[in-house]
DNA sequence: CGATTAAAAGTTTTT
DNA sequence: CTTTTAATCG
């Protein structure tokens, strides 16, 4: 490849600096002081601490432009991190909008990711690649350490090629090769961790493929052992920009400070309150200790918001505040108190979702002096994505437009995989993963049989499978209907690979051409299942997406990093997504459903990682109160089905960790999930009732009644008064007896027709029968009402 | 060899 | 409860 365009093409730039030098600087003016310092403070480390809503992304934008408007570097002299390709493009777009100008090339600017395929692309040969190398998505990854897992001879029930996965990428995480594991981790997977990694870091050799992990991996080996590349391009980016550096892992710590190992200009900015990627290796310790790697280091905090109201900030600073070693910032606003933070409590999870469909179709309208909101300015965020479902489903029923946010990607959906490793394997016929992938997709009477059959004829022959494949047919050993098809599944790819070269043919067409003529396109017609159609339109968008690319060859280089699906739809839909998809967003108004302790914070967090997983979870309760603008309601359940079983939960610790006085409890005292009231009046009435016991509402809110009721539960002595019926007693029970009169919170009242264990058939008046278990009911002369 | 059926297992977050 | 995997039957 001729790949030092970028590098070479400098001449003639230095008299436009010294031109653009002179030029004024109106980005300047928007910036308040904090802002302004970031962004004018150039030369040697800078920290730029930018709480939620500061205008980071505004400081970093003009920023650049300052770069280039004193004329300290070129486009492509700019080394601009980013996580996502959304944070990157968004960059790139206002940077060109504050210039006035699209600008011409920011080459540097993008994510951790693409900028080491880039780079990784032109020094390929430095760690034994070739410079057309492909990259393997999570599920090549899984597919290959299950066959070497099995080569080895170990279980892979017992241990799951996936847990290897996990620990592989951990390491990478961490930028250790197989020859640098630590020995305390030697006994990782069976004691056989380590060597698997080495078998996995070969193969990948020989298909010529590398991992996600193995981008920053492979970069920061290669800027280790090769001084004169390393010092090439810490000569060329001039100036190092990184955003969310609270989600720096220690391999894109380590490439970073190589990189800036000369002159030091590097501006990281980042939230160490947001960081929430700790889990896939994100060390928020390279934030807090980033002034003992850069001595002199300029720190400037970005501390005014301009997004949230007076008493959203306040309640997301309280629960902040409970977390250790932070770096400390305290966000501050001129805005109006507004309204205050919004806290109910539901019976069960569909009760909530029922509940906040009803507020949201209540605030389209506007209600309770509020102003009316678009569904676009209305947003559900929850902890995991399971929880989408309640959601779904309610607003399915009830017709209220939603869209998910996040969910599988684009490029990772079945189809769109299956149709990459058809053209992967037109482009490169060694790609053994995608052939085997493919081989018998769709059907083509090729079984376990056959494909051990080729996988020891191409192992014999010293070739590809593909290759293998051929032999095998010619020699006759896969015969009958399998065969016939083998044969023309291999001579198809090769009059593929032919035509790929072919200028008369679009890469469009080929691909079309490829799918059609495989059979695969026909494979979805036949197809009877109701995902079929949106297969088949998935694949029609794969085909249009080619036409922002040179050739095949060229899009699956890509493609594996940038295909992210963004449906910009125009139509006013509620947004559904979670957390961690959340941050960097914003909203009018945020649903916060699901704040019981278990589920946020999440019980394997905690489990896992201890009080550092339990500041996490802390952290993405900030991040969630700070989306919102106006209104803000969190919202919990006192039961939920998890795995079809029901589970009670406590309300989450974090709760009590609100401030009062910036809270407003909806939970009418009494009605703790009480579904009547709560759920079948309309929610205007429901304001009622609680405007009304706004006193009883009050002690329901003071942690000392929240904390008797989770010690309640603990020891299972007997509940508060008014919350007897509610919470679920554990050590309750089944005491019913045939044929008596029973109330539940759900399915109202009914008579026992039969118990097994604690499982209870029971007769609903209006439910019909049902099979419950009999900690959910109460004799119905127990009944609050 | 493949399709149907039965059992088992798994559910956090993702560049 | 849902999805994935194993076993059995055709």
């Amino acid at each position: 490849m001729s790949s030092y365009d970028d590098l070479d093409a400098f001449e003639g730039a230095a008299l436009s600096a010294r031109a653009m030098a002179a030029r004024p600087a109106p980005y300047l003016d928007d910036l308040n002081p904090a802002q302004r310092e970031a962004v004018e403070c150039l030369d040697g480390p800078v920290l730029m601490l930018a709480g939620a809503g500061t205008g980071k992304t505004k400081a970093l934008t003009a920023r650049i432009v300052h770069l280039l408007n004193t004329g300290r570097a070129r486009p492509n002299e700019i080394l601009s991190v980013t996580f996502t390709n959304k944070a990157a493009r968004e960059m790139k777009e206002r940077v060109g909008r504050l210039l006035g100008q699209a600008i011409e090339g920011m080459p540097w600017l993008g994510t951790f990711h693409s900028i080491c395929v880039k780079l990784l692309r032109r020094h390929a040969e430095l760690v034994g690649l070739k410079s057309n190398f492909t990259i393997l998505d999570t599920d090549d990854q899984i597919r290959l350490l299950k066959q070497l897992v099995q080569a080895a001879g170990i279980d892979d029930k017992r241990w799951p090629a996936r847990q290897l996965a996990g620990i592989i990428d951990g390491w990478k995480n961490r930028a250790l090769t197989p020859d640098k594991i630590p020995t305390a981790d030697a006994g990782a997977y069976n004691h056989r961790g380590v060597a698997l990694y080495a078998q996995y870091q070969d193969r990948l050799r020989q298909l010529n493929a590398v991992d996600f992990g193995d981008l920053l991996l492979h970069m920061v080996v290669i800027f280790q052992t090769h001084p004169d590349v390393l010092a090439q391009y810490q000569r060329w980016f001039r100036y190092i920009l990184v955003d969310e550096y609270q989600d720096t892992n220690v391999a894109q710590y380590l490439w970073l400070r190589l990189l800036a190992g000369g002159h030091k200009n590097i501006c990281c900015v980042g939230d160490d309150d947001q960081s929430i990627y700790g889990w896939r290796g994100a060390e928020v310790g390279n934030i807090l200790r980033f002034e003992k790697d850069f001595p002199g280091a300029h720190v400037v905090r970005l501390e005014q918001n301009y997004r949230s109201t007076a008493h959203i900030l306040a309640a997301a600073s309280n629960v902040i505040r409970g977390n250790q070693g932070r770096l400390g910032k305290e966000l501050w606003t001129e805005a109006e108190h507004g309204e205050k933070v919004r806290l109910i409590g539901h019976w069960d999870g569909e009760e909530e979702a029922r509940w906040i469909g009803e507020e949201i179709e209540a605030m389209q309208r506007g209600t309770r002096g509020l102003r009316a909101f678009g569904l676009d300015e209305i947003a559900i965020l929850v902890r995991a994505s399971h929880q989408m479902r309640a959601f779904e489903d309610r607003f399915l029923t009830i017709g209220l437009p939603y869209r998910v946010i996040g969910g599988p990607r684009f490029y990772e959906r079945l189809e769109i995989r299956d149709a990459m490793a058809y053209f992967r394997l037109v482009v490169s016929p060694d790609d053994d993963l995608a052939f085997e992938r493919i081989v018998n997709t769709p059907k083509r009477g090729l079984g376990d049989k056959a494909q051990q059959t080729i996988q020891t004829t191409a192992r014999a022959n010293g070739v590809n499978l593909l290759e293998g494949a051929r032999i095998a047919v010619d020699d006759g050993l896969i015969k009958g209907k399998g065969g016939a098809a083998l044969r023309t599944l291999v001579e198809d790819l090769r009059r593929w690979g032919r035509m790929a070269g072919d200028p008369d043919l679009t890469h469009m067409e080929l691909a079309e051409m490829v799918l059609d003529e495989s059979g695969y396109t026909t494979m979805w017609q036949n197809d009877k299942t109701p995902e079929a159609p949106g297969r088949l339109e998935n694949l029609k968008e794969l085909v249009k997406a080619l036409e922002n690319f040179e050739n095949l060859q060229g899009f699956l280089e890509h493609v594996s990093l940038i295909m992210d699906n963004e449906q910009a739809d125009a139509d006013q839909k509620v947004s559904i997504m979670t957390l961690h998809a959340a941050k960097g967003l914003e909203f009018p108004a945020v649903f916060l459903p699901g704040w019981e302790d278990g589920l946020f914070p999440s019980q394997r967090s905690m489990d896992e990682s201890g009080l550092k997983g339990l500041e996490e979870e802390r952290r993405l309760a900030y991040v969630g109160i700070t989306r919102a603008e106006e209104i803000c309601t969190i919202s919990f359940a006192a039961n939920r089905r998890v795995f079809g079983q029901w589970q009670s939960a406590l309300p989450s610790r974090f709760i009590d960790e609100l401030p009062e006085e910036h809270v407003e409890v909806l939970t009418p005292p009494g009605l703790y999930g009480g579904g009547y009231g709560a759920a079948a009046a309309p929610a205007s009435a429901v304001r009622g009732t609680i405007e009304t016991r706004a006193s009883e509402a009050n002690v329901y809110n003071s942690p000392g009644w929240k904390r008797m009721q989770a010690r309640a539960g603990e020891r299972g002595t007997s509940q508060p008064r008014e919350s007897r019926n509610t919470v679920i007693d554990a050590t309750a029970v089944s005491s019913f007896t045939v044929g008596e009169r029973v109330f539940h919170q759900k399915f109202g009242y009914g008579t026992v027709t039969g118990i097994e264990g604690d499982k209870l058939d029971v007769d609903f008046e209006k439910a019909g029968p049902k099979k419950v278990v009999g900690r959910f009911l109460s004799a119905s002369d127990d009944i609050p009402f």
